[in-house]
Formats: C-alpha cells, sequence, structure tokens
DNA sequence: TGGCCGTGACTTTTT
DNA sequence: GTCACGGCCA
C-alpha cells in the first residue's frame, strides 16, 4: 500500500475505514446524520485511486449539482496531486444521463441535440398534449397528468406499454395523453428530467454493447442519497454495476424524505435482495450534535416501522436538551424565535450559523416579518429560484429558440412577449397550418399568409422568424468567446430589455429590478464560457466536445441551466439567519436551529396524515429538521394559525408526544406579543373586542384612548386619541392596537 | 388582441 | 392572503 494510501486512512473512526477500505462485494454504508458520511465517500474515492485504480473508472452519482461539486474540491484536496482527480466523473444522475445520451443518442432514439424541458415548459407540453388528445383539462389537471407520466417513465414504460397495462377508461386516457406528450417533445428535440434517467436505463438495458462500453469503462461507482433513488435510477445503477458489483451505495432510510416525488425507499431496505453478496457497514456515531439532541431525534425516528435498525450516538457529549414551546398564535411563535436568535447571538453564535425551518414557503412570510422588525440579517432560501423569474425564463426561451428555432414551447412561451400583436389566436392558427403541412413552426412563421391571419399579425410573425433566425446565423458564425454579446443581442432585439425596464419604472417598489436580472443572465452566460473554455485550455472533462461556436456555447450554457437549479444558491457565507423548507436544509447543520409549526396539518402535513406510509416520511422529515441543530434546538407550535386568511385553532403535533421528557416544555403562558417592549407585535385584538374608554396601545402613536367605535364596509373604524400625536381615526383590522390594563 | 376582473386553488420540489 | 388562470369586454 502506498504511503499516501496509508494516510487516507488516518484519522477515520473504524467503522468509517471499514466503509473506505472494504473491496470485492457490493456495499451499502447506512450513515446516520452528521455521522461522516461525505467523508466516506471523497475518502473511498481517493484510496480507490491511492490504491492504484484508474480516476477515470471511477463515477460519482449525486443528486445535486451542490453535492457534485463538493465531493469533486475535497476529492482533488485528498488527492492532492496524487493522481488526476479532474479525470473523475462526479455528477448528478441527470448529468450523467444527459451525457450518456448525446453520446449515443443514435441508439437512444433521442435527437443529439435535444433541449431539457423545465418544470414550466413540461407543464406547457402536457396541456398541449391534453388538448391533443381530445381531452378538455377540466377533467384532467396537467399537474396530475404529469406526475403519472412521470410514474410511467419511473417504471420505464413507453406509451404502449403503459396502453396495455391500463384498466380502466381513466388509465386508458392517460396513456393517450402520454403518447401525445411524447409527440410534443419529439417535435420540439426536447427531453423532460425524467428522459434523461429512463431513456439512459432503457438504453443500458437493450443495448449490450453501449452497456459493455460504460461498465468497462466505470468500474468504480459510488452513489450518494441513495434512499432518494428512483426505480429508473435504481435500474441505471443496477445495469452499470451488477457484473462488477464493484458499487459502493451511501444513504440514510430515515432521511428519505422525497417519496412524493418517486424515491423508491425499497432500493436502499431491500439493498441485499439485489445485490445478494453486499455488505452492509452502520455508521451510527453522530459528531455533529450534542447528546440531547441526537437522543431526541433518534427516539422520535424509532416509531417508523420501515426502517433499517441503527443506534445513534453523539460524540459529542452533553449539551443543552432541545426545547418545546406551544405560543399563542404565529406571531407569538415569529417572536419567540427571535428572542431566541437574539439570545444565541449573546453566547457568541454568529447570524450564519442560525436557521429557521418550517414545512411549507407559506410560513416563512410571519418570520421574515418578524425578524425584519428586529433588524436581525436574514435570508431566505426561496423556492422559486434565479431561472424559475419570469423575465429570465422569458429570456431563456429566447436563447432556446436561437439554438433550436423548432423549439414549439419556448416560441409558445415568447411569442407574445413583449406584446408584438402575435397573439394565441394567430399563432395557433399558423401552428394548425405548420402541422398540416409538416413544416417546422418556424418555416410557417416566415409565411403567415398561408396562415391566413391578419396583416398586423403577419407582419409580426415574420419579423420574429427572421429575428430568430437572425441570431442563429450569428451564433453560428460567432466564436464561443461571444456568446455574452449574443445573449446581450437577443435580451435587446427581442425587446425584453425594453419591455422590463418599462415595467421596471412603473413597479419601483419590485425589490429588484427585472432588467438586472436579465442582465445577470449576460453575465452568467458570459462566466461560464470563459470557465469552461479555461477548463478546455487545461484538459478538464475529458470526453465533453470542445466549444468552437456561439452556438456551441449557447448549447452548452442552455444545457448548464436546465441541469442546475440553484438552490446552490444558498450562500452560507453570507452572514444571515437562514430561512427555509425542512425539505430543503437536508445535508445542512447549523449551531442554533428554530423549528416553527409543529401541529397536525402542518408538520404531519395535512395531506400526508392518513396513511401511514406518508406519516412516517413526515416523520422523517421531523427527525431531518431536528440533526440539523448541532447545540442547540428549538421546536414551536401555535395554538392558532392563519392559513388562507382564516386564523384556525390547532392541535399539538403528535411528534411533540413523541419527544422524550428530556425535551424542556417552556411555560406555555407566556405571550411574546405582550413583552412590554414597543408592542409593534401585540395579536391584534379579537374583532369586537374593542369598547370606547379603553386604553390602547399603537406601535407608532403611542398610547391612547378609543373615543368612537363605528362599523365602516366590511371592517371597524375606531377613533382615537393619542396623547402624543392626538386624534386618529384607524381602521380596526390593519392598526395592529394593543389593549392595556 | 389585450387588459381587466373574478374565481379558485393552495406541501414538500435535489434535476 | 396571494397568485394564476380563464372569461369577458373594449
Amino acid at each position: 500500500m502506498s504511503s499516501h494510501a496509508h494516510s487516507l486512512l488516518e484519522r477515520l473512526t473504524e467503522p468509517q475505514r471499514q466503509a473506505v477500505e472494504h473491496r470485492g462485494t457490493p456495499l451499502l454504508v447506512l450513515a446516520g446524520p452528521g455521522s461522516g458520511k461525505t467523508r466516506v465517500i471523497t475518502h473511498r474515492i481517493a484510496y480507490l485511486v491511492a490504491c492504484g485504480e484508474s480516476p477515470s473508472s471511477v463515477l460519482a452519482l449525486t443528486f445535486t449539482n451542490k453535492a457534485a461539486g463538493e465531493m469533486r474540491r475535497r476529492v482533488q484536496e485528498l488527492m492532492s496531486g496524487h493522481g488526476d482527480a479532474s479525470r473523475i466523473v462526479a455528477g448528478t444522475f441527470h448529468a450523467f444521463g444527459a451525457r450518456v445520451l448525446r453520446r449515443y443518442a443514435e441508439q437512444a432514439d433521442v435527437p443529439s441535440d435535444f433541449t431539457v424541458l423545465d418544470t414550466d415548459d413540461q407543464a406547457k407540453a402536457c396541456k398541449q398534449a391534453i388538448s391533443e388528445a381530445g381531452e378538455g383539462s377540466d377533467r384532467f389537471t396537467p399537474n396530475a397528468v404529469l406526475s403519472e407520466i412521470g410514474g410511467f417513465k419511473d417504471q420505464l414504460l413507453s406509451p404502449d406499454a403503459a396502453a396495455a397495462q391500463s384498466r380502466d377508461w381513466r388509465a386508458r386516457t392517460i396513456a393517450r395523453i402520454f403518447a401525445a406528450y411524447e409527440k410534443v417533445l419529439a417535435r420540439s428535440k426536447a427531453l423532460d428530467f425524467d428522459d434523461l434517467l429512463c431513456r439512459t436505463a432503457r438504453l443500458l438495458r437493450e443495448h449490450e454493447e453501449v452497456r459493455e462500453l460504460l461498465r468497462g469503462r466505470f468500474r468504480n461507482m459510488l452513489v450518494d442519497e441513495y434512499q432518494d433513488t428512483n426505480h429508473a435510477q435504481f435500474c441505471m445503477v443496477h445495469e452499470l454495476a451488477r457484473e462488477h458489483r464493484r458499487l459502493c451505495v451511501v444513504g440514510d432510510p430515515d432521511q428519505s424524505i422525497y417519496g412524493w416525488r418517486g424515491a423508491d425507499l425499497r432500493n436502499i431496505l431491500q439493498f441485499e435482495q439485489s445485490f445478494p453478496d453486499a455488505t452492509v457497514i452502520p455508521l451510527g456515531e453522530n459528531f455533529r450534535s450534542v447528546r440531547p439532541i441526537v437522543d431526541a431525534a433518534s427516539t422520535l425516528i424509532q416509531r417508523n416501522r420501515q426502517r433499517r435498525h441503527k443506534e445513534l450516538r453523539s460524540m459529542r457529549g452533553e449539551g443543552d436538551a432541545p426545547i418545546y414551546v406551544r405560543c399563542v398564535d404565529e406571531r407569538s411563535e415569529a417572536l419567540r424565535v427571535v428572542r431566541e436568535l437574539e439570545a444565541g447571538r449573546e453566547r457568541g453564535v454568529p447570524w450564519k450559523g442560525m436557521a429557521v425551518l418550517y414545512r411549507m414557503n407559506s410560513m416563512s412570510r410571519v418570520l421574515e416579518e418578524a425578524l425584519r422588525r428586529a433588524d436581525i440579517p436574514h435570508q431566505v432560501v426561496r423556492g422559486t429560484a434565479f431561472y424559475d423569474r419570469r423575465e429570465v425564463r422569458d429570456l431563456v426561451a429566447y436563447l432556446r429558440l436561437a439554438a433550436n428555432p423548432q423549439d414549439e414551447l419556448a416560441l409558445g412561451r415568447v411569442a407574445n412577449v413583449p406584446a408584438r400583436g402575435l397573439g394565441d389566436t394567430s399563432l395557433s392558427r399558423i401552428e394548425l397550418h405548420a402541422a398540416k403541412r409538416g413544416m417546422p413552426l418556424i418555416e410557417a412563421l416566415r409565411m403567415p399568409e398561408e396562415a391566413g391571419v391578419t396583416a398586423r399579425a403577419a407582419n409580426a410573425a415574420r419579423k420574429l422568424a427572421e429575428l430568430v433566425l437572425a441570431w442563429r446565423r450569428e451564433a453560428e458564425g460567432s466564436p464561443a468567446e461571444a456568446l455574452g454579446e449574443l445573449v446581450g443581442r437577443i435580451a435587446r432585439e427581442s425587446g425584453l430589455e425594453a419591455h422590463y425596464l418599462q415595467e421596471d419604472r412603473e413597479n419601483a417598489d419590485e425589490g429588484e429590478s427585472r432588467v438586472e436580472n436579465l442582465a445577470q443572465v449576460v453575465s452568467a452566460s458570459s462566466e461560464f464560457v470563459s470557465e469552461r473554455l479555461a477548463q478546455e485550455a487545461v484538459g478538464e472533462e475529458e470526453g465533453v466536445p470542445p466549444l468552437r461556436t456561439g452556438l456551441d456555447a449557447l448549447r452548452a450554457y442552455l444545457e448548464r441551466i436546465a441541469l442546475v437549479a440553484d438552490s446552490d444558491a444558498f450562500d452560507p457565507e453570507n452572514g444571515a439567519v437562514t430561512l427555509m423548507t425542512l425539505h430543503a436544509a437536508k445535508g445542512l447543520e447549523f449551531p442554533l436551529v428554530c423549528m416553527v409549526g409543529l401541529e397536525q396539518g402542518s408538520l404531519p402535513h395535512a395531506r400526508s396524515m392518513d396513511t401511514p406510509g406518508d406519516l412516517e416520511e413526515e416523520r422523517r422529515l421531523c427527525f431531518v429538521g431536528m440533526t440539523r441543530a448541532e447545540d442547540r434546538l428549538l421546536l414551536t407550535s401555535a395554538a392558532s394559525r392563519t392559513m388562507r386568511g382564516q386564523p384556525m385553532a390547532t392541535i399539538e403535533s403528535m411528534f411533540v408526544r413523541e419527544l422524550p421528557d428530556e425535551v424542556v416544555r417552556e411555560d406555555t403562558t407566556e405571550d411574546y406579543g405582550d413583552d412590554g417592549s414597543d408592542g409593534i407585535d401585540a395579536p391584534a385584538p379579537r374583532p369586537g373586542g374593542l369598547r370606547v374608554g379603553m386604553r390602547v396601545r399603537h406601535p407608532l402613536f403611542g398610547v391612547g384612548t378609543i373615543e368612537a367605535v363605528s362599523p365602516r364596509g366590511g371592517s371597524t373604524a375606531l377613533r382615537v386619541a393619542f396623547a402624543a400625536v392626538g386624534r386618529k381615526t384607524l381602521i380596526q383590522e390593519f392598526a395592529r392596537l394593543q389593549v392595556i390594563g
């Protein structure tokens, strides 16, 4: 063994070392939270290479780009010159699938220059398919259909196969819509995210020569977050690894929280059935959290039936027990959180070491408001990422058109953005005409008269087609370096820039400017290209074709943004408290964590309370949240929570009762809204609770006396005489008045 | 064609 | 409460 290989085994615990060293049979590492999962994977890769395996024989699959990037970075560090880390293939399942499909496009029966649809286009394509199948979207909502189509794809079923196994009318209809959907995608030369997996799995299953080539190349496989794999991903892994069986998967069934997205827990629970001579190594030592936090989370998760037994032990020793508080309402809850964060700050925890977690994005609002009032710097990890914003997607749609003028979905999105007189009626007329004549839509746009549209629409259509084709020519004729200029030109000539400039002006308080976001796309594209060209110069990323023309660059950039969601935008270096959903928190850790909304209906969520399997997933979600905390964990619930504008009495989460007695139940009678400070956050009085003569406190005006109460429209107007500012008329529902005394 | 208004729906969302 | 979509009217 080389000394470098030897040194890699130092500073690992015994089970970690076993997992790194193990050879010869498939390996399942059951890695509890904070047990050094990433450490094991990265050390294992570096160790394999140090023992003489070629870096290019290593394939490491992850779910997120962030995880893949982190893995590459850490492996590189560990290898420190012992071998070429850049030849290791570490990427997401989807990116790997896309790469294989492009390479073996012919065998996979996909166009080699396919584009990848985002969720929005997927919905549009689905709508289109529903209507092409002759159904109304009243009976079949795109989202419901899409999730069934996703299910078919996950099971590697073709539309025909799906139709063949349909029992009733509804299933047969959905299979027909599925077939229509596949046609829409094919016309646009597009694949959706599920295609990247299922088509790769089918390619590997059906084409022995491709399978053998890839098996020969990737003789060392690793899979991260194995509990989140779906059936198609399992097939990809199984096809590649079942012969050489040099496979190491790492995961934790207790942290499987994506069942609703198709993750199949059986993949990890029944690993030994799929790979009969498998070895299993549990990692139960937790190096992240203090003992009472680990114990509380562990007690909770033991209620689940669908799990593999694993003792969790804190290696950090004693610390504060988690605290649970039942608050009056969500505002009071938010204030309790604020108090906790401020106390943490006083103990020396930096803001960035704190997180507030919730089940639903809609719960962030009240928290944001409270943190803003308390002047606590914070960032919300949003559901809608940069590339999800309207203006960005509009520009991206134009870019896609330039790359692929046949992209009907992109065209449909921006044909009339900004408004150019080419509305739905004319567009569908032209679409119909194109379909009849069997010509690409872009060609039909150039001769709109044939479709019989108004002169205004015809003019707009022709201009649009000419624009798109001109961009396309420029893309082909310009060097890759000039991508930024091309993107800038498209932003300008499409009219988007002027359009959003106008909108920015009218909407000064949008917070951030849409035009600025467009400019960000321009700079992001040009940064992307220079990065890629720099990599090419040093010969990194083998097997990826070099970028020559602007068109190559444009395609590569589009692929990147299709496959890179930007939860990657989460920046832990930012000196701010992080607000995010429990799902988004997976894989992260913070010294101080607040988890809000522990109520029946929120956690567990109302839609997941009735079936035992779903309920267990909710419990795992709670487990994941709790185990993010290193030193201190605050759990809260609100006795009353406003949902859909209505205040509703809530029932404490069943998970609270499942926690051990050691968890401190804090005094619940305390009202954080009535702490005598400025009264800003006092809960509003119940309607009708105010009477003439009452003394009240207003956040801005101070203390006063109610002089009159009168109904006005649907609300109640109050005349209040304030000591400091005199008489004011206030609307009761909006003025957060607090009754004194 | 396009804008405005009313209705309904509304977990989570690695790619 | 908020957002998105569909229908209706100018």
